[in-house]
This record gives structure tokens, C-alpha cells and sequence, in this order.
RNA sequence: GGCCCCAUAGGAUAACGGCUAGUCCACCGGAUUCUCAGUCCGAAGGUCGGGGUUCGAUUCCCCGUGGGGCUGCCA
């Protein structure tokens, strides 16, 4: 039975990089039928936080990484918090295994100086006031050899290594300790983790020895870098997983760059849920990636267009809700069959649900908000009140409202050349949405349909009058 | 400093040791057209350097160079 885990560390938000990995698990335990295990290492107090823990598990089952134990659901191997599992005493006893076996020993520092061992011993220490206390693993002579799936066949000469600590002095397990003994207690039978990790292998491994523990498999997965090629991190730009969901990117397209990088397959855009047969760890590419925003834009738009339509009206009102935008949601659900039409039409032109949001304001609200370039150069022009008159008169004549009715509205009043064809175009377009960028005239004079076409262009001729008005005073 | 990983166009990748080094994003040009986008067609651009093995090296080996990681009572 193989058992995959993601094992964050609650100090900040889920990024890019940690969930890319918690996918590679994931996959991996789907592809071998197998159980994913999320498990959270909160062995820093000074730094963890439960906001943080909250933040990633949420995240993750935007992501749609479902765990099948975990600290929020338990599980037979659990606790899954290593704070809790401090609380069990079960790296304590570990330790205690490790110094009566002669692999582990106290040592003694002055709380004032913590860079000296004072002394060390195998026995535990009487300390003074003013002393604490580690213990800290014994490298054993040697050499240390462990496959990597990504890596081959790795050889560390054991005297590179210098004894490290496995329990602070505030009695918590330090990372290359805890993350042995809860791999091994929760039988963990494979591990991909970031390539930042690779020269700590051995160190655990060496604990998996002298425990007489089998090491589960490694995969050491590179690093996302950002464009300099130094790991990706905030000045590079946003990493975190909550800011690709609040900049209205579907967690499909997310997925799916985030499996792109590194890992070739036949077909480019895909829901990651189907690519679970296709898994093969050793497919990943063995090199940094950078991070590439551009491409995850146009994957982006692309599920963004590929979205059945109902689908995309429920993804595009969750998103409203997660950003606050409750007047925009209740206007979307208001009227489902406008909203749709809406929707699916200017999906065609953006990549992410907030551009949609932008895009599709104009149709969702009647107060127009008119662009400065569009005043300048359609509305003030000496044509703009007949071109508007004129097309108030066709459209209230008008009674096929089809994408094709209009074109033909559209195209005979541009045949009476009030005005350039150009001109005429882009001042109905500016008329009935406000902008200069829209989809295309006829279907969104279509969409829009002729009550708040004609209002429009009235309250337009109004705005053109009142303005001459004050002009001429 | 020591140990370790990595190296194909700007980014991501493909190529049993064997065709003119293929594809996607970006970029540039063209077509379509009412704006923008999309779509279609086309162009430009690459094997880090030096040795070696071989009939033949992107591929295997060595050395350099460059980038990265670890070397924490962070993970």
C-alpha cells in the first residue's frame, strides 16, 4: 500500500511551489492507489501559526487535493500536528532510543552562550539555572547511499556531516528528527519533497539506521525559480496560492500549469484529475523551472473558455463571493439566462475571472461609465449627435433583435455615412457599454437587447445635448 | 570554504548514440474584422566552453564556467 503525505510548515500561505509538490503526492498515491496524507509540522513556535494552518488546508481543497487523513478529519496514524504528537511523547522516546543505543547524547550549553557545548553526556544531565539542554545525533562513520527517482543512485561520505540536533532545549523535535520518526510511524512509503531537502536525506537517513527503520522511497522534485532563476519568492511577484484565487484564476488552470512545469504530456490543457494514469514520477523533469505567469494566463483562459456554460456562471459566482463582490453575484443570479449569454460571450476575449468581471461590467450595470478616449474622440465629435439620432430612429424600428438582426440594423445605418464606418461603429459600441474594448457590436447589442439599448442611446443623445447647452452659455 | 544537484532558443520541454534539433508560451509579420481578443498561416531564435570515447555525441566520461541547494535549537 503506498502512502504519499504533504507536510507544510503553517509559517505563512500555501504558495505555488508547495502545492506543485503536494500535486506530484497526490498524483502519485491516485496513480498506485494509494492514500495522500497531509500532516502538519508546526515544530517552530516561534514562527507557526493556526491562521497559517487554516489558510492551507483551505487552499489546498481549492486546489482540489483531497486528503484522506489529515488534522482536520484525524486518521489511524494521527495526530497529524507534530505539536500534538510532542504532547504523546512520541520523538521523546525516539531520543531516548538513540542515546541508550550510544547514537544520540545530551549536551549542555549556557543559556547565555548557545554556540559551546559545555559538556555531553549519555546519561540525562543535572543542569543548573542558568543551562539548557539538547540532544544531538552521533554521525556514525561511513557512507551513505539512498536512490533518488529524480536524482539516481546518491553517495554521502558520512564525515561531511557534523552532529546535529534532534530535541531542542524547549523539549520540541527539530525537523530532521520529526520528520523520520512520523514518515516512519505513519508508514510512509514515499516521499517527494522540494530539492532544498536533498542534502538532508542523508542526515534522516542515518536516523533510519540507527533505529533499525527502513527509509521510505525519495524524490527530490527541483525548485520553482523566478526569473533570475533564484527560488521563486515574493519580489519576484505574487506566490501564493490565495492571490492566483483572488486574481480570478480557475484552481483547473492553476493545476494545470503547475503539472505543465517540469512534466511533458501529450495533450496540454487538462483537468489534473485525468491525468492520474499517466503518472510516472521519473517523467519530471529533473531541472529548476521558472516560473512563467504569462503561460499560466493563457492555460487560464483557456479552461476559462472551455467551461460548460453553467459551470462558468457557478465559477464565476463563487469568485464573486470569495472577493466580496455580493452586488455583482445578486445581479448575476438575478437573471440566469441573460447572465449566460453574457458570460460565455466575453469569456472570448479575457484569461481570468477578473478580467471577466471588468469586462462584463457594462452588461451588468446600468450605470456607464464612459472612457475618457471614447468622450474625446467619438462623442464630441460634430457627427455624434445625428449618428446617435439616427440610430435611435432604426432601432426603435426595429423588431429582430437576433445577432444577425443587428448586424443589418447596424450596417444600413453606417450605409447612410453620417460618419466614417469606423466612426459609426465604435460610437454605437462606446454608446451602449461605455468603452472602446468590448465583444463584438453586434452580439452585445444583441445581448443587451433593446429596452437598455435604447435607453442608453437616449440618455447618450441627453448627455451630448446638455453638454452643447453648457458650452454654448 | 566543504559536500551535493543542475545545464537544449527569452521561458517550459522533445529527440533507442544516427534525418534539415521537433512542440507550447512569449516575441515579430500576414490573413480574417466593427474595437480588443481569438483563430489560421508564416518568420526569427537553441544544444554553456574545452577535452575525451565513437564511423558518428544534445545524448556517455572528464575538466572548466554558470546557476541553485545544504552546511540553523527554520522547515
Amino acid at each position: 500500500m503506498v502512502r504519499c503525505r504533504f507536510a507544510p510548515s503553517p509559517t505563512g500561505n500555501l504558495h505555488v511551489g508547495g502545492v506543485r509538490t503536494a500535486l506530484f503526492n497526490w498524483l502519485f498515491a491516485k496513480n498506485q492507489n494509494g492514500s495522500f496524507v497531509l500532516r502538519i509540522e508546526d515544530t517552530d513556535t516561534e514562527r507557526s501559526e493556526k491562521r497559517f494552518e487554516d489558510q492551507i488546508l483551505s487552499s489546498m481543497k481549492w486546489c482540489g487535493l483531497n486528503w484522506s487523513e489529515g488534522p482536520d478529519i484525524g486518521g489511524e496514524y494521527g495526530p497529524y500536528r507534530q505539536s500534538e504528537r510532542v504532547a504523546l511523547g512520541f520523538y521523546d522516546k525516539y531520543a531516548q532510543e538513540l542515546v541508550e543505543r550510544g547514537q544520540a547524547y545530551y549536551a549542555v550549553y549556557k543559556k547565555s552562550n548557545q554556540e559551546e557545548v559545555l559538556r555531553t553526556s549519555t546519561e540525562t544531565p543535572d543542569i543548573s539555572g542558568d543551562e539548557v539542554c539538547t540532544i544531538k545525533f552521533r554521525i556514525p562513520k561511513g557512507k551513505t547511499e539512498f536512490s533518488d527517482l529524480s536524482k539516481g543512485e546518491m553517495s554521502f561520505e558520512n564525515e561531511n556531516f557534523s552532529d546535529f540536533i534532534i530535541i531542542k532545549s524547549n523539549g520540541f523535535p527539530t525537523y530532521n528528527f520529526a520528520v523520520v520518526v512520523d514518515d516512519h510511524m505513519m508508514d510512509i512509503t514515499h516521499v517527494f519533497r522540494g530539492e532544498d531537502h536533498l542534502t538532508n536525506t542523508p542526515r534522516q537517513i542515518m536516523i533510519y539506521r540507527a533505529l533499525d527503520w527502513e527509509p521510505p522511497t525519495f524524490m527530490h522534485i527541483p525548485l520553482i525559480l523566478g526569473s533570475d532563476r533564484a527560488p521563486l519568492s515574493k519580489r519576484h511577484g505574487h506566490t501564493s496560492v490565495d492571490h492566483f484565487r483572488e486574481e480570478g484564476y480557475l484552481s483547473v488552470g492553476l493545476m494545470n500549469y503547475l503539472a505543465l512545469l517540469g512534466w511533458t504530456v501529450d495533450q496540454e490543457i487538462f483537468d489534473y484529475h485525468e491525468k492520474i494514469k499517466d503518472f510516472i514520477p521519473s517523467d519530471i523533469s529533473n531541472k529548476g523551472v521558472v516560473f512563467d505567469y504569462e503561460k499560466l494566463e493563457w492555460i487560464n483562459g483557456k479552461h476559462l473558455r472551455l467551461l460548460d456554460p453553467e459551470e462558468l456562471i457557478i465559477q464565476f459566482g463563487l469568485w464573486l463571493k470569495f472577493t466580496g463582490r455580493f452586488d455583482y453575484y445578486a445581479s448575476i443570479e438575478s437573471d440566469q439566462f441573460y447572465s449566460r449569454e453574457v458570460l460565455t460571450m466575453c469569456r472570448e476575449k479575457i484569461n481570468t475571472l477578473e478580467q471577466l468581471f471588468d469586462f462584463s461590467a457594462p452588461f451588468f450595470s446600468d450605470e456607464l461609465d464612459y472612457q475618457e478616449d471614447y468622450v474625446l474622440k467619438y462623442l464630441r465629435s460634430n457627427w455624434s449627435k445625428d449618428l446617435i439620432s439616427a440610430a435611435i430612429r432604426r432601432f426603435e424600428d426595429s423588431f429582430d433583435w437576433s445577432v444577425e438582426g443587428v448586424e443589418k440594423t447596424v450596417r444600413e445605418l453606417a450605409d447612410e455615412k453620417i460618419t466614417s464606418k469606423k466612426n459609426t461603429f465604435q460610437t454605437l459600441r462606446g454608446g451602449v457599454t461605455g468603452r472602446l474594448v468590448t465583444p463584438g457590436l453586434f452580439e452585445t447589442i444583441s445581448v443587451l437587447g433593446r429596452d437598455k439599448v435604447l435607453e442608453r442611446l437616449e440618455n447618450l443623445l441627453e448627455m451630448i445635448e446638455y453638454e452643447e447647452r453648457n458650452l454654448s452659455d
